[in-house]
DNA sequence: GTGAAAGCGCTAACAA
DNA sequence: TTGTTAGCGCTTTCAC
């Protein structure tokens, strides 16, 4: 019983609409998907009976002949984290006004995860896929979708060797200002903390899981050497979630490092908690900025200084290329790189003698 | 060209690997689609053939046949909220557990868009409906569904008159709560605050546009009752986001009032930038408590007291019901009342004299 | 302007 | 165990 869902009304069809309305299923079929021409007393007709029976349309029987679904998918590292859920936004926006619905895919960052969720979309046909991939350095769970002629374009951070679209902020530049920022308060061992994964210690010249992040330890990498400040690799703490930041900062403290540049705001916090528990006072003692401006770094004591990201940019921007491609544009694939923009707040303070 | 896709290849089907592995289009379906038998040999050939060909199933034709889409759609007010982000992950993971896919849609509280997405969601054959309904009051938008009998459950908020599960929280519990913790302290003039639209002054027995905010002020109208506050319903002022936050913070001051329940950390972030701008000492000169532990309430200074909601499980039950319901469980609609959990920090001191 | 018929890719009887 | 045959609800030729 397939019309019947759970229940034993059936759907009406076109159909049905036709023979209420006494013409044919293919006019019936003209009015109601308003293609096609039909007569002014046709129309009405069949838009009378299609109302009296409680016509919906089916938009899967439409997607098998028309070979469009109108919904794209969506896959995420976590809906739950701000960033993505107003990249989300952004692009829904977009679609919706496109005319398209978005199907939503966690992937936690896991390449299975991923993996996985490109083979839902694609079975499910969506005309198009929109993702933050989860690993920069080795996207062949991405290449299914490509191998399929699917458009897809990524999002918040590239993928190397998979020639598509994306749309990611400018890590590197906003990572160096901010560093420079640090600097120029009179800094010199200031560290960076992500918590991305990498075997070993970081290394210049290192590929990283995430380009964003990468882009970010490239930035300040050079700000410190710019500066003349040797060896800069040993200030990148990676694994953070490993070792737990907590530790990380513990650790940079004893070490007498006198700020510390986060890779995102859920580190900052971290490490905003980890510095108030052990009484240690920002930005006097030691100096703290982040990316991303989530709420509550104008809200703390001291506020945080922060580079912002045109979140809800980047998602929509990503929508709009995606759109773009599943209407046949064919021109080459664009890198799109959005700016940053750097709010200074309180916690940038010369280092302690 | 349906099976094309805006490209020249063509999607391979169970009839083209049916042929490839030399059985009929019916025994490929069988042992590609995991149902009825198929002897070893025919299974391996047939999976060689598809593994060669490349073979990716069409859930859309499988929906067609079976009437069973295997995916559900949400509907939040804003996926930026954090609270619908966090919903939408509790209703995700235990989607994906049980097989199912999200599509998400915005309301942004608007009836119209509300209805639309229904009929989206109905169009694309949803297997069953998460709703966070925009109205309590009139919920008709969402009629269309239920009398399609397309399972339908709502979360946050209830509507009047529609016969269907619901999963919220005890908002009204834990306003008396948070309320009798300002009372306690010594309060009597304290003010609850909500963007909620509603005409003209609040009266006692208004009905409001949703059932989480009415909650809310019932209990915060009934603890004022019981500590024999006369007409508690003055200090109710809705329409916060027509009238401003901070305009109403500012007039609330001005007369005198003396602690504020914000309906949500929306509100509440915005009356702690007002407060602070007014520089007005938080708690000593006006206590501050709110709904949902947003983490920036846990970092600001002073930290506030929240009463915090099982925001997860809200999702996460509200599609395990959802579920229950698509696989065919006709027991009475449930209303499941999660509780709510107080988190007292250091917003709140004595009234000042 | 309207209708008849084929087909999208799959599953579901029903036979063999 | 395997094959044949109908559909699912729509769009799309191609006639009329």
């Amino acid at each position: 019983m397939p019309a019947d869902h759970l229940n034993g009304r059936r759907e009406v069809t076109v159909s049905d609409v036709a023979a209420a309305a006494k013409v044919s299923k293919a006019t019936a079929a003209r009015v109601l998907g308003g293609y096609g021409a039909a007569s002014e007393a046709v129309r009405d007709r069949v838009q009378a009976a299609a109302e009296e029976l409680g016509y919906r349309p089916n938009a899967l029987a439409k997607t098998m002949t028309t070979g469009r679904s109108n919904s794209i998918g969506i896959i995420v590292g976590d809906i739950e984290n701000p960033f993505f859920a107003q990249a989300t936004r952004g692009a829904a926006d977009v679609a919706k006004a496109a005319g398209y619905d978005l199907i939503l895919l966690n992937s936690d960052e896991h390449a299975d995860a991923e993996e996985n969720a490109v083979s839902v979309l694609l079975a499910k046909r969506v005309d198009g896929i929109l993702v933050a991939p989860a690993s920069t350095t080795d996207p062949s769970t991405l290449r299914a979708a490509v191998e399929r002629g699917r458009p897809l374009v990524l999002f918040d951070r590239i993928a190397d060797g998979l020639d598509v679209d994306a749309v990611v902020a400018d890590n590197r530049a906003g990572a160096r200002r901010l560093t420079d920022l640090l600097l120029e308060a009179g800094h010199r061992r200031v560290a960076f903390v992500s918590t991305i994964v990498h075997e070993g210690d970081y290394r210049v010249g290192d590929r990283l899981g995430s380009s964003s992040v990468g882009d970010r330890v490239t930035g300040f990498v050079e700000a410190l050497e710019v500066a003349g400040i040797p060896d800069p690799a040993r200030f990148v703490r990676l694994n953070a979630r490993r070792d737990g930041v907590d530790a990380i900062v513990r650790g940079l403290v004893d070490e007498g490092i006198t700020a510390i540049v986060a890779s995102d705001s859920l580190i900052a916090q971290a490490a905003f908690r980890t510095l108030r528990e052990l009484g240690i006072p920002i930005p006097t003692a030691v100096s703290l900025v982040a990316f991303d401006d989530a709420d509550w770094t104008s809200l703390s004591a001291p506020a945080i200084t922060v580079m912002a990201q045109p979140i809800h940019e980047i998602g929509a921007e990503a929508a709009r290329l995606l759109i773009r491609r599943i209407a046949g544009d064919g021109s080459p694939h664009e890198n799109v790189v959005l700016p940053q923009r750097l709010i200074e707040r309180e916690s940038i303070a010369p280092p302690p003698d």
